[in-house]
DNA sequence: TAGCACCTATAGCGTTGCTATATGAAGTGG
DNA sequence: CCACTTCATATAGCAACGCTATAGGTGCTA
């Protein structure tokens, strides 16, 4: 039942309200079951936390704290865009390995209660920035890019936590990610290049591919399917 | 009380749950509240939305549903980037025009629950980039860009709705949205003439004839072909 | 008129977040 | 050694919550 009676009663709080929330797989967490499970009654919550929220509040702020360290503990790579993206990652993986507290602590945002959370993150992410803007890379304002950045990631983070685990396509967040990164950087060095700008109907994107496909060698095909392919990339582009 | 006697309970349900979601500053807002306001009693609620949130589903709809109808009375401007904005901005207005809606709609998802919404918010914003895709605008496939960019936009909204109203920064929109939509897209307007790796190209042309093959029912395969023929692209289509 | 769906109300269950009040333990000053 | 304050926890219970078992009323079809 209680799980640590060795350490006192706001710890256990904190631990029991921590794994209840890790654990409701979307239900709510009530404190009845917290204090169960923490091995004291009612009152010993609200002395310690004054609210159902501020418990919350203190179990997410031991979690990001813990999140943010390890945060720091990364040696700066020397590429601070590097680190950027870095962090984008940490911060989707700690929003899915506690998507609970995730949602406690972005999820239910309202204006009067706590961009505290957002504002530490934002300060980390500007802070990398900074060094980005230093040595040129960068063609935004760091702060502004900071909250750009961060609102990009806690929508992505909430889009993959919407989704059911096992089909949780990661892409979304890493191609999010280099969107908004190559967005604000002054690096410019991308494929790209569209010539035939304008209309395109499929005869003549199917001419282009063709044209590009046999130039380039892709591997994404075998040649046996690639020979096929361009075949009937032929009756396609031949059909005007 | 009750505030439209002549109609029927549904709807009055309805009525009075917009209402009281959207001036409800922050706080829940509970069945009975919502039944009391409708001149109905709780299980009239019940036996028509099965669930709380049934109802908050019913009122989200109605609501999204009204916002996604002004979308497409949008005569699209030929510029479908552009039209891609303007549902950016449209999508932003619509959150800090009723926060406490946009909150149950995106705030609080969870993997069981997923609003259907997201996914109908999803596809308008496919098929606007699938037009852009036609005409080879886009390097990316439009699906994984319009979930990309929801994503975006759906963070950016929730961060202006933490927002105190009053100190509320709408360039973290403009700008965001911008960079999203300049990272998908092939126009490098930007300065340094973007060099193409050439298998870039491949990507951008097949991209275009993906999108273009869909929407134009060409006959020249037969149906078992163009399946293959369009697995086939999509996989040169995915390799970045 | 009888029967049958559909819709709504009465009443209340079990649970929720939270608290008024009381009790125990620990320290402090005389 | 004893009052006295302070902090921390427990007992017991309130009002509000989401929700439902059951029954009654209503209008339609036969």
């Amino acid at each position: 039942m209680s799980f640590d009676d060795q350490l006192p009663p706001k710890i256990r709080l904190l631990r029991a309200a921590a794994e209840l929330l890790a654990n409701s797989e979307g239900s709510a967490v009530s404190t009845r079951q917290i204090t169960k499970l923490a091995g004291v009654t009612a009152p010993t919550l609200y002395h310690h936390f004054g609210d159902k929220e501020g418990l919350f509040d203190a179990v997410v702020s031991a979690g990001f704290e813990e999140y943010v360290a390890g945060e720091r503990d990364f040696a700066p790579s020397g590429e601070p865009l590097e680190d950027v993206r870095r962090m984008w990652d940490n911060h989707v993986q700690f929003g899915l390995s506690q998507p609970h507290l995730y949602l406690v602590m972005f999820g239910n945002i309202r204006p009067e209660s706590r961009p505290a959370i957002v504002a530490d993150a934002e300060v980390l992410l500007e802070e990398m920035l900074n060094k980005a803007a230093i040595s040129g890379q960068i063609n935004v304002p760091p702060r502004e890019a900071a909250r750009s950045i961060l609102a990009a990631n806690v929508g992505v983070t909430l889009m993959l936590i919407a989704e059911p685990a096992e089909e949780r396509n990661l892409e979304l967040s890493t191609m999010t990610r280099d969107s908004m990164i190559f967005a604000v950087s002054t690096d410019t060095a991308r494929g790209a290049a569209a010539d035939d700008s304008g209309k395109s109907s499929v005869v003549v994107a199917a001419i282009a591919l063709n044209a590009a496909l046999q130039a380039s060698h892709s591997d994404q095909l075998s040649s046996s399917e690639l020979k096929l392919f361009l075949e009937w990339l032929h009756r396609i582009s031949s059909s005007s």
